[in-house]
DNA sequence: AGCACGCCGACT
DNA sequence: GTCGGCGTGCTC
């Protein structure tokens, strides 16, 4: 009989032993009886007949983990600081079945570069990771094509991460155009028949350039010679459940192991890859339209400037798009003279709005306050509700332009390929004239002929509070502001009260980049790394519990600093009380080691986090 | 994390 | 009398 060490799939518990009569190779995927329930477990080791009982292995599978996928995992774990079974949980393993992919051709279809392209190209190729800072327009794409090309020629395979692929589907396709069926998309809302070809097509080796979201990290792929992250700035990249880990930075991490090249590209960079890497600047689109910036310093979402100008460009039969960063249909307080905003005591979000029992309510936690007459910070009176969500102004635009074809393009509008495929195709046709969205609309979709970009609530997300605001405030404007004039002239219309920031940095985002350091230096990342640790559970004094008990072993530690902890800003999410510590360190080595001495029950660590409250 | 076991309130 | 609420504790 032989005795094995194995770790359960996606479970947080450490290693078990069973038995099998069989030879069993490490990283073998297998079934087995745990706690009364059948489930898939990864061996991880062989060992001694331990001293206690064992079951036995009910199946070996054809699948197996490689030894890459093995020590990318183990990273993970020790990183992410979650079990190995979280970590191997997020991969997929081989197929043993051997069969061969007919080796597809392609038609080589040159890419031309420009000189400036290939000279950034040349830059990148120099170095293990690097960052290819260009402007939108400016060409990343045929880069990266290129890059592509030449891993091709080499018989190499590359990965192409982008941010939530599923409601984006252009870049893919583009890739498609050029590379045919050597691009397989891989997306959790492939269709089971189109998930089969993907794997199938992975698995013989035919799939050369594998696009997709973070899980694209983790297939079967060992023969990889380039990753690319395109968007490397963007948030979907953190994982939001455990283990919460970051694709862009796994990528890197995956670089070093497999010792390939990877590739970050952005128009707006992270300071970190900013700060980390190489980077090589492409500056300006080849548009050759103009853009004009008027900044509407009005507490009033849709101020008669706005409307007045949407009016215009409907009956000038051009067309509009309206971003907010905000979804959903709640409106918040703001001070029409100071910008003072209402945030819940508890929560760091804003407080709705009720106006029928005259009550400012927080919609995470419920906690609520009498409707304020005066302006706590300047005494004005001038108080109106402000940040209307999608839903919310698109009602508001179709009463004051009744004439106008209104759309409504988020997450609550658009939830399939299909629909965000049709919908785009109406307003490319000039169906739609007005498209009222969020985050969404500046996702890489093309708009031909958008002459008038209007963007609402750029202050909430410069006084959301925490340490990324700045960063993520003017990305957001720049990445939505990039999306109208792309082949006329344009107007975006900004509303805000921070005029002065966002008009000096607009068009200098590096001079922002390098700004922004001297905020960070000995505070923040890059310069210092972060770790939150999350404490939830429906009893409240259970959570708090084990928040003081870690915090009393972390406080024993000196290599690092408790910045803090307490209450989530947003106390109770799902009917769980939710407490945190925020914890700092220079290097996290040490933020990894403390966390694993001191780790209680019930916490859920977030390295890096980049979500806090 | 699941998920069973186990001990107290309102129901055909 | 039991159905089921979710509080504790175990999983090779």
């Amino acid at each position: 009989m032989h005795y094995y060490e194995l770790v359960i799939i996606s479970s947080p518990l450490e290693a078990f032993t069973y038995h099998s009569e069989a030879i069993i190779e490490i990283g073998r995927l297998v079934l087995v009886d745990f706690h009364h329930r059948e489930k898939k477990a990864v061996v991880i080791a062989s060992c001694e007949k331990p001293t206690f009982e064992t079951n036995g292995i009910l199946e070996i599978y054809a699948e197996t983990f490689s030894q890459k996928q093995r020590q990318l995992a183990q990273f993970i774990a020790s990183y992410y600081v979650c079990s190995l079974g979280d970590a191997l949980g997020l991969m997929m393993p081989f197929s043993l079945s051997h069969e061969q992919g007919e080796a597809l051709q392609h038609k080589e279809i040159n890419i031309q570069l420009s000189p400036k392209q290939t000279e950034a190209l040349a830059f990148i190729k120099k170095y293990q990771t690097a960052l290819l800072f260009g402007d939108t327009g400016s060409g990343k794409t045929e880069i990266y094509m290129q890059y592509f090309q030449e891993m091709l020629a080499e018989g190499k395979r590359s990965i192409f991460l982008m941010p939530e692929i599923s409601l984006t589907p252009q870049m893919g396709l583009r890739l498609q155009e050029h590379f045919g069926d050597l691009v397989v998309m891989w997306h959790s809302k492939l269709t089971p028949k189109q998930k089969k070809i993907a794997k199938q097509k992975i698995h013989d080796g035919s799939a050369k350039i594998i696009a997709g979201p973070r899980s694209a990290l983790f297939l079967p792929l060992d023969d990889l010679g380039l990753i690319v992250v395109d968007e490397e700035h963007d948030e979907s990249y953190k994982s939001s459940s455990r283990p919460r880990y970051n694709a862009r930075d796994i990528a890197i991490y995956m670089g070093k192991l497999y010792k390939i090249p990877v590739l970050l590209g952005s128009a707006t960079p992270s300071l970190g890859s900013y700060e980390k890497f190489p980077h090589v600047r492409l500056k300006g689109g080849h548009f050759l339209s103009q853009k004009e910036f008027v900044y509407e310093k009005s507490p009033e979402a849709l101020s008669p400037l706005i409307i007045h100008s949407l009016e215009k460009t409907v009956q000038a039969k051009e067309q509009a798009i309206v971003f907010l960063p905000t979804r959903a249909n709640f409106k918040y307080l703001i001070c029409g003279d100071c910008g003072h905003t209402y945030e819940c005591s508890f929560c760091s979000v804003g407080m709705s709005v009720h106006a029928k029992s005259h009550a400012l309510k927080c919609h995470y936690c419920n906690f609520t306050q009498a409707l304020p007459q005066v302006c706590s910070e300047c005494q004005s009176r001038n108080l109106t509700s402000s940040r209307l969500g999608t839903a919310q102004a698109l009602k508001d635009i179709e009463e004051k332009l009744p004439n106008a074809r209104v759309e409504q393009f988020d997450r609550d509008s658009i939830t399939s390929a299909t629909k965000l495929k049709k919908a785009l195709q109406r307003f490319n046709d000039k169906e739609t004239d007005i498209l009222v969205g969020t985050q969404m609309l500046s996702k890489g979709h093309d708009y031909h002929g958008v002459t008038l970009a209007v963007v609402l609530g750029m202050d909430n997300l410069l006084n959301a509070g925490d340490y990324r605001a700045r960063e993520k405030a003017l990305a957001a404007l720049i990445q939505v502001s990039g999306r109208s004039g792309r082949l006329c002239d344009a107007t975006v219309i900004v509303q805000t009260f921070n005029e002065a920031f966002f008009q000096k940095y607009l068009g200098a985002y590096e001079a922002f980049l390098e700004d922004e350091k001297s905020l960070r230096v000995g505070l923040y990342p890059p310069y210092k790394k972060l770790c939150r640790i999350l404490f939830a559970d429906k009893n409240g004094a259970k959570a708090r519990t084990a928040m003081e008990q870690m915090q009393t072993k972390l406080l024993e530690i000196t290599n690092i600093e408790i910045v803090g902890y307490g209450k989530c800003s947003i106390e109770k999410v799902a009917n769980k009380w939710r407490f945190e510590i925020l914890l700092r360190a220079d290097k996290s080595t040490d933020l990894i080691k403390a966390v694993m001495m001191s780790k209680v029950p019930l916490a859920e660590i977030d390295m890096d986090p980049i979500e806090f409250g």
